[in-house]
DNA sequence: CAACCGCCTTGATCTCGGTCAATGCCCATC
DNA sequence: GATGGGCATTGACCGAGATCAAGGCGGTTG
């Protein structure tokens, strides 16, 4: 999975007033003039984890800029198995743009809190202005290339492949200013162990015996389950499958 | 893997003068001055099957037009594991906007017919005409939904699962406008066994012995293996997970 | 026609990860 | 401090799918 650059070296920091906060999602490409009009029917709000925000087949009729937190999105089979197909971090916008309803569900991984417009603004303003449409264009590039790298993983790799990966993915969308050449960060699991599971493709018990293995190995530690620490990368991407 | 219904239904019918066909991919969002002007640096062209058409972290340089025939799209581990990622069907566009370099393989899987543009040629359209951009941006959505119907295919079914849903969205693909009611259908695969078994995260030997189960079971037929004929899509829907 | 090659099928065996079940750990509540 | 509930870990066992190996089939090349 590839950190967001350009979303993130792209956008100008504008002040959008209704988050009452400097942020660099679809706001960074709105003039003050849109910023304004664009306060006036937005709101920003926090969700505790294991809410839905948006569900399954249902209509959505908001989007939103994902101010801080992790979002998981999902899709399920009618017998209930799961799969995470995605996860947006912040700066990212959550919604899909000219479709009324939705064949994903979007649920707070952790706690989230979230600037949203009623689809009707959004959609109004991608009219008037090509910069907006672009850089939603490029988000949803980025994410279609996150979504490919991911199915390499899935269809390809290992079980401890998957969770190496996994935790570096999630470690360089934390701190996107991780340096490559870094031998070692840590960072809290926005997931649980099912989760985790339910995004690569395994079981609970199978994540749960890798994370122990990559610990004897004395690869990472996890402090009270959900802080880990990486204390070799470098063996971490080994353990990857590049 | 949903069909492209609105890829397909917006398109107006427009004579690309290049490619000496009418067709609804890109060319549908140009008007006929545009299209003069694209016509004198596009060119189309035929590949055989096998043919690369993008190589993996090679500088891209063109963009196309899928206009008859299979691209398949694929990445590979250092070890020379590979998954395809993607499969694009006529009308697709080929390639990648706003990159330089992609971190993808695109290799004919049939015979297929292109009509090639430069991408400066594209990327200073798409500057003049959001039309342009905006029918990409559509097709990238899909493109996002696909892959992500795939992840979950990829994550969560078993291998008879796997077979069952490849040989359903193949038949989608290659006819679009097939009845979802109806009772049978029939079409050449485009891809090998060894394809499939990239497509589906699996081994050759498991596609073989799973087709046969099919075959043996009376869902389908299989002609000079290639011509796939299934007698029953239902039950054939109810093997592929739903 | 024989020899060969690419692709597919089938069989025997092995192994990774799933399943089932017990236990541990943390924390909230009384 | 006891009780209970939600997660996570660990162990024993099993099975789906991988691996290894041996043909089969159709086309084409000499």
């Amino acid at each position: 999975m590839t950190v967001r650059q350009d979303v993130h070296s792209a956008g100008i920091p504008v002040l959008c007033q209704s988050c009452e906060a400097r942020h660099h999602g679809v706001c960074g490409a709105l003039d003050p003039e849109q910023l304004v009009g664009l306060a006036k029917t937005s709101s920003k709000h926090t969700v505790e984890p294991g809410v839905e925000l948006i569900g399954d087949a249902e209509t959505v009729d908001s989007y939103s800029n994902v101010l801080s937190g992790v979002v998981k999105l999902t899709k399920s089979l009618s017998d209930g198995r799961q799969q995470i197909v995605g996860l947006q971090f912040a700066p990212d916008f959550l919604g899909r743009p000219f479709k009324v309803e939705s064949a994903i569900n979007a649920e707070a991984a952790t706690a989230v809190s979230l600037c949203s417009f009623p689809k009707a603004a959004i959609e109004r303003m991608m009219k008037e202005s090509p910069e907006l449409e672009h850089r939603l264009f490029k988000q949803t590039l980025n994410e279609l290339d996150d979504a490919r790298d991911w199915m390499v993983t899935l269809g390809r790799k290992s079980a401890s492949e998957k969770v190496a990966s996994f935790l570096l993915m999630i470690a360089r969308n934390i701190d996107p200013t991780l340096d490559p050449a870094a031998q070692s960060t840590s960072f809290d699991l926005p997931l649980t162990r099912a989760d985790i599971a339910d995004f690569l493709g395994l079981t609970i018990e199978t994540v749960s015996r890798q994370l122990t293995r990559l610990r004897s190995d004395s690869v990472i530690r996890i402090e009270n389950n959900r802080h880990v620490v990486v204390d070799s990368l470098d063996r971490l991407q080994r353990r990857s499958g590049a």
